[in-house]
DNA sequence: CAAACATACAACCATTCGGTTGTATGTCAA
DNA sequence: TTGACATACAACCGAATGGTTGTATGTTTG
């Protein structure tokens, strides 16, 4: 894994763990805004809400489109995509773990079929 | 959504938001380790590694189990799971907006069939 | 042009973060 | 019982975070 891949996951998570750059994504996911309208909606400074803004665009989750005085803000869903895709991976991980234990009961009982745990491993 | 919800969200994308963090993260969900076993792979005090750990635990994401002098960590796939739920709903949220825009299109010209973006809505 | 608006950015501040060292407590082994 | 090991936790430190206010710069409009 390049080192570059993790500083992009560090910022991304980041990015996503605070609760009004959380809220600015999904507006911005949503369709386009100005950052002066976004700021309109929370209990902060302007300047406040432009960091916030920043800080997810250099994480790639939004980009800015100037249109005359205003900068409009979109989400980028293959940024989300992307997290989404790490956590897959993470998954992938315990689904190797469970497929051990499985292999290993199947060894001490050679007779019994595989007892399918509950919620894994998903093969659709 | 409750303020717990977020409070939660905010915590899993913190525990999330450090690479070391996310390494313990691979390795318990792959198999139980103890706290020094851990701290054993890093170049930092187990103090720190410990830290790393509570913050995991605190999030959700791994369970401690004791076993003689040593305790185990175990991690959480459904934490894991809960997280990638929260990126799959800000994906309906952007589907929604391409929809609307679909929508708008198809109002503009009537006889043309649905454009059908590249890379979404996904239907399967 | 001038005034109002939208944005950007610097400087500052309190709090949190990620690391350290040191100390205390519990558990296993000789 | 006495070490040695595994863990927990407090205290501390420098850097980053999330907020503020103030100032500068561009853009639209009267």
């Amino acid at each position: 894994m390049a080192e570059d891949d993790e500083d992009r996951a560090d910022a991304l998570f980041h990015a996503l763990a605070d609760r009004t750059r959380r809220d600015i994504v999904r507006r911005v996911l949503a369709g386009e805004h100005s950052v002066s309208a976004l700021a309109a909606k929370y209990d902060m400074s302007f300047a406040a809400v432009q960091k916030h803004v920043a800080v997810l665009e250099k994480a790639g989750l939004l980009s800015k489109r100037r249109q005359g005085r205003e900068q409009l803000a979109s989400g980028d869903v293959d940024a989300v995509r992307s997290v989404a895709s790490m956590l897959t991976e993470l998954e992938g991980v315990w689904r190797g773990r469970i497929a051990r234990i499985d292999a290993l009961i199947a060894a001490d009982h050679p007779t019994q079929p595989p007892p399918s745990h509950p919620d894994g491993p998903r093969k659709d």
